[in-house]
DNA sequence: ATTGGAATTAGAATAATTCTAAATTTGGTG
DNA sequence: CACCAAATTTAGAATTATTCTAATTCCAAT
């Protein structure tokens, strides 16, 4: 995997959440031949080693994350998503579940400041329209 | 929407956790002329209506449920879902993001019963093969 | 240099889902 | 009841994300 560690440093180094097509264009940067198939193939390997986790949420592709033990927020509207520092609920869930646990992945759904903004704006505009 | 309550039926009643298809298929049995593409029509509108819940998990199809409080497991090797009630963490999210929370979705990475002894059985094998 | 294995490439293939336009159904109104 | 408008469904094409396959390239060890 010759591009696995610049892979690794793309998605350490970006404050987004980006998909594979971005980390592919990214990577083009600096290697112009590779291919998006190698990103796959660089991707789930870097998964399978739980060296990056990998974000999932309907109606969105997937986006990649530096594995630390953090949670999102998920904007309902957009789709944006916010890293936030929970304290870890390991211990807590093993406890209730009585399964052993491996990890977990917890997604708040809320508004991003942005859609809450314009959700405002709409509902604003609804209760008295400009005619 | 003349197929969404036999749709909400066949969730409601389902154990497992549906994909489309499944739901699809189902929906057939009673009114065979009907077509995926209605089914995801339906499954959008009673998800936007937040009357089903939508699971998305990387590398499966999404699963639909019934929209009351509970958690799921997924099992790292099938996919499985399973149901689990945990206690409700919103107030808790809530005062640790200062968020407006609309919910949250808790998946938690284990094995499942099945592929546990599975990887077991695989894992003497390994230990001791036989030669 | 030669070979073998792993990674990459190119591009086809697949799977899931959405989109579009036409046809059908539904509900309200004269 | 007959008609119209709006909403829904249908059929199938289109799109998107991702995986697969086979050929090629790369690299390390003989």
């Amino acid at each position: 995997m010759r591009y696995a560690d610049t892979i690794l440093e793309i998605i350490a180094s970006s404050h987004s959440h980006m998909t594979a097509e971005q980390i592919f264009f990214a990577l083009k940067q600096q290697y112009p031949s590779v291919v998006l198939a190698t990103v796959y193939n660089n991707l789930n390997a870097l998964y399978a080693q739980e060296k990056i986790r990998k974000i999932s949420v309907a109606g969105y592709p997937d986006r990649y994350d530096k594995n630390t033990r953090h949670d999102h927020l998920v904007c309902r509207r957009c789709g944006a998503l916010l890293d936030i520092h929970l304290s870890d609920l390991t211990r807590e869930l093993e406890r209730q579940t009585g399964f052993a646990i491996e990890g977990y992945d917890l997604k708040i759904r809320c508004l991003c400041p942005q859609c809450r903004a314009k959700e405002q704006a709409a509902n604003q505009a609804y209760e008295s329209p400009d005619l």
